[in-house]
DNA sequence: TTAGAATATGAAAATATTGTCATATATTTG
DNA sequence: CAAATATATGACAATATTTTCATATTCTAA
């Protein structure tokens, strides 16, 4: 009798990875990582990224639930919301590519 | 003076986590974290999935340093190649949802 | 040597992601 | 209030990923 596998639960961790699985993102998250809060200009200047390009990566985060915001007068602050991301960033840094 | 951050290393890391970040490969990876070394056909019935989509999967992922497959007579085994892979899957389980 | 099993391949359709641009909204300051 | 700054939005084009289907290849066994 061939035991089955169960995809619902790797559903849920692929769509976490899909949320972070792009550079920009992942720097993000980095920077986000080593600065309690940043501002969404903070953000484009330290990744040297498009005001635009970055304010949709950043929704589109704050959306799936990694990242969270607040404004701060005319500032919008963003800050992780999911801690353990962190060690994602670093498990995925230690993978060596046997090429 | 603005720091700004070198998003090579993101790539990379970017571009391992894009490679499993889908659930069908997830499981894969799984499967083959728990048994040393599997057929295709073996794969296709534990998770379920069609012999064609889970052999371009397998490839995929061999093709990106994943995975690596040995023929053994009329069977090729898959197993882990970049074994660290492992400690991604179980740290992003511990990813909290917070919806 | 042919039939059947195991696996791969390639093209095409379906779908999703990414980046760009122009513009909108909110806030502060003069 | 008007101008300037900060951020978001939405449409669209560009690109990439995922699935499916039909078929090819490789191996084994009769």
């Amino acid at each position: 009798m061939i035991e089955v596998m169960d995809l619902e639960k790797f559903e849920k961790a692929a769509f976490i990875l899909k949320t972070v699985a792009h550079p920009m993102r992942l720097a993000i998250v980095e920077l986000l990582t080593n600065n309690e809060s940043l501002s969404v200009n903070e953000i484009c200047e330290k990744i040297n990224g498009e005001q635009s390009l970055v304010s949709h990566h950043l929704i589109n985060m704050k959306l799936k639930g990694i990242l969270q915001s607040s404004r701060e007068g005319q500032f919008i602050h963003y800050s992780l919301k999911m801690k353990e991301i962190n060690n994602l960033l670093e498990c995925v840094q230690n993978c060596t590519c046997h090429f």
